[in-house]
DNA sequence: AATAAATATAACTATATGGCCATATTGCCA
DNA sequence: TGGCAATATGGCCATATAGTTATATTTATT
């Protein structure tokens, strides 16, 4: 009988373990992809339409160095679509998710935001 | 006349500023909060319903004092309730949009998994 | 080929934070 | 009041990462 290697019983398959460590973190590169406010501005930009590197950097108020690790950032998560045109790359929205966090958040936001605070939140 | 200080034009409201910065890291704070494995597993839980921060300690094989502080991240970017029950602290989800910003990144997930993996996401 | 423009990468610093241990705080009960 | 149990907090370390400067890489143009 072939021993089915009994060595470790690994991960006992807690309900703490129902997804692995390596889903979880995927889970969790999204929304860390998500929580930076640089990658925020990055991705209002791209909301409005496909732009270059240097279109974002010009918009940014940022270096052209951290606009680019920024980009892979968002680009590592699979948020955004690239593509080289010329001399430049195009970055855009890959996920409609994206766009549709961005509004349950600011919707919620704008929830608890009276009034008198005169404040739109939108992505 | 009482001179309404000149000071610092402040911010010269371009673009990428018609969120404050205090507002877009209203909106970073919440997917920080969402972004770590460890709090990841406190929602899952806490999904089922209110949970003494014991229980949660019981069932997730980390410190004490961890989960406290995880709670605490999660609290003061207003996803979670907390009320006192004698001795103990009751944490409960407040924002339903917790779990549709959960189900919107798992359904990618699974979206762009093939089923020879066998990998249902699910928080 | 040489130069210039656009983008990416490397090395570095400063800061933030997850996790641990020890301890403080709070509330219950004898 | 003292003691115990549940939770929170402070100090610490190790790691991660946003941002910078300098440089490498790639592509177009002459």
């Amino acid at each position: 009988m072939p021993s089915k290697p009994k060595t470790a019983p690994s991960t006992p398959k807690e309900k703490s373990d129902m997804l692995g460590r390596e889903q979880l973190e995927r889970v969790s590169r999204i929304f860390k992809a998500m929580s930076e406010t640089t990658r925020l501005l990055i991705l209002r930009e791209l909301k409005d339409g496909p732009c270059s590197v240097g279109q974002l950097v010009e918009k940014l108020d940022t270096s052209q160095a951290n606009v680019s690790k920024q980009l892979k950032t968002l680009f590592d998560a699979d948020l955004l679509e690239r593509k080289k045109s010329g001399n430049q790359v195009i970055y855009s929205i890959r996920e409609v998710m994206v766009l549709e966090m961005c509004r349950l958040v600011c919707d919620k936001l704008n929830r608890d935001t009276t009034q008198s605070e005169n404040i739109l939140y939108e992505i």
